[in-house]
DNA sequence: CTGTTAGCGCATTCAC
DNA sequence: GTGAATGCGCTAACAG
């Protein structure tokens, strides 16, 4: 025992019935099954409690249930402005169950998330994984000792809520084309990322169709600060539209071309994704709609499921995305 | 006992001493204090527990030895952009000492914020409360049950870090002044944030000592979408500069604006404030340093200090902050 | 160095 | 309806 930790002691349950005169079995009864007892001793019972600030001890209760009520939720960045309202979203619902939320940040790096997964294990009844950067390997002998939900991250036979954004990045680029648009190019956000192989894939795809040039680049940071160059690439590939991994690149690249008096969207057409900035910008970005707190919602429900019910038939739950036109693209000139 | 829990048991301790022919002592031993056993003995032990996938229980060693290790993070609002970076450095700090960290989302609601405390309780050994908006009695009343540390919010006793943008607004306003300016609007954010009174007030005061015409505009959303009638309050207001309490706002403005044709800077000079934007907007907004990464790991630093050594002297840390130059001021255009 | 014993705070049989 | 006893998985004296 550790004296620091004995300093401030709350009160137990013992207390609690000593001075209310029950047994602690009556205590205990009086806050997981108050309907067992007359209503008179939990009254009483209740107000002794209350009276010397009694709270039932979680842990104690966990151990002796094996129910923890609490969940976890390891994501890549949790700065990263795609996955506040995920989160958010996810501790909201968890919250309404009585379960807490476990936050755990993998700063891109698989070993941390396996060694977050480790910790959580016996601490928690599941773990929402979202962008994972694990292997498909690693996350199926995770999923082999914990109730697992994956986000953004396809797995066969793990329950997954996938953020499908083809059907948006098609709109885009079609709507690109339509402006007469005839070479663009895809600014690529994490290679681990399934998100990012999408929309990618989904660019190529659809370029292909339409008859387009399709350019890809690979910048080093995720918001191009510190990156001027790449303006320079894409003038090179004589692009005249771009189509960003996300909203916080394409802002930066529109910083970038403000900066140099390429304006945005009479000279260089521009669209993000995940609509992370709103209408706040200006001028206002056009992008693709994200839904990621619904992501996150749904995210949870199956965990839910998954641990009441055990596990279940594979699911996989895809929410569809959209193009949201705003001001940054306007027709082609062609160079 | 539930049953769904006790489907998917993991392994214990006690398999681990039989499969190893020790006791469990001895196991525990080997996890928590390798050095009083013998190499070889660790060594086989270990071995065995990799064997059949022994992971400690961390809920049970909590129970027992009274040290959690976890604590809590309660912010009003964990989407908003200025809470993540924060977040995200006190769960990296948390996790460098083995520790993991519970999420709360108050969703601006005190009574909120009371029930996450409550049970957080039995759980976590100290709690970190970001722009708590509970009043100065209730955080007191926390406090005196848990170890606990304010993150703007300056309550006399309890161990604060507060981000003072005091500095920063200061500069802004007389980089203001010293561009003509003689009118500014002072655009608010929520009423019981420490942060919004200080930069108020700051406002105020700089106004009177520079003898600027000062007004205040409180707007009903975080972001200004949807209220465009707020340009016509400042313009009605004749200000020719505003100050917004965080970036968000300051950038929905200049959107109101770009949209009314109104151009930023050269018509209306427009600062934020947290510089959660970057400088990925165009035009880059000119703001007030944040800092709330470094608030975040020191909060944390606090809280584990507080542990180890008990409650000391009223700590106060303040961080300040300054005026950051970009893009969207400019002369002042006298009407 | 390692085994034995006794709880941590609570939920849950089984009696009464 | 309520009390007494047992155990959840682990750590921490105390022995040896």
């Amino acid at each position: 025992m550790n004296e620091t930790a004995k300093r401030r002691v709350s009160p137990t349950i013992s207390q609690v019935a000593s001075a209310a005169n029950v047994a602690r079995s009556t205590v205990s009864r009086a806050f997981s099954n108050p309907d067992m007892l007359k209503q008179e001793t939990v009254d009483r019972i209740m107000a002794v409690a209350r009276d010397i600030g009694y709270v039932p001890n979680h842990t104690a209760r966990a151990l002796s249930t094996g129910r923890y009520a609490n969940i976890a939720l390891i994501a890549p960045d949790v700065a990263n402005p795609f996955f506040p309202p995920l989160i958010r979203a996810a501790q909201q619902k968890a919250d309404s169950a009585d379960f807490c939320v476990f936050l755990g940040n993998s700063n891109e790096d698989p070993r941390q998330e396996d060694k977050l997964l480790d910790r959580f294990v016996g601490q928690v009844e599941g773990v929402i994984l979202v962008s994972s950067r694990l292997s498909d390997e690693r996350i199926r002998s995770n999923a082999a000792r914990l109730p697992l939900v994956l986000v953004n991250r396809d797995v066969k036979g793990i329950a997954r809520v996938l953020i499908d954004s083809s059907i948006g990045v098609e709109e885009a680029v079609r709507h690109l084309a339509a402006l007469g648009h005839r070479r663009i190019t895809y600014l690529a956000g994490p290679r681990q990322s399934w998100s990012n192989r999408q929309r990618q894939a989904t660019v190529k795809r659809l370029s292909k169709e339409l008859d387009l040039m399709f350019f890809t680049l690979q910048p080093r940071t995720p918001t191009l600060v510190g990156e001027p160059g790449l303006l320079d690439d894409i003038i090179a590939s004589q692009s005249t539209a771009v189509i960003a991994f996300d909203d916080l690149m394409a802002q930066g690249l529109i910083a970038l071309a403000g900066q140099r008096g390429i304006a945005v969207p009479h000279a260089l057409s521009v669209i993000g994704c995940d609509d992370v900035l709103g209408a706040v910008t200006y001028p206002a970005l056009s992008t693709v709609s994200n839904r990621s707190a619904e992501a996150g919602t749904i995210a949870i429900t199956l965990l839910f499921e998954r641990l009441k019910a055990g596990p279940t038939a594979d699911v996989r739950y895809v929410l569809d995305t959209h193009f949201v036109l705003r001001n940054t693209t306007a027709e082609a000139i062609l160079l």
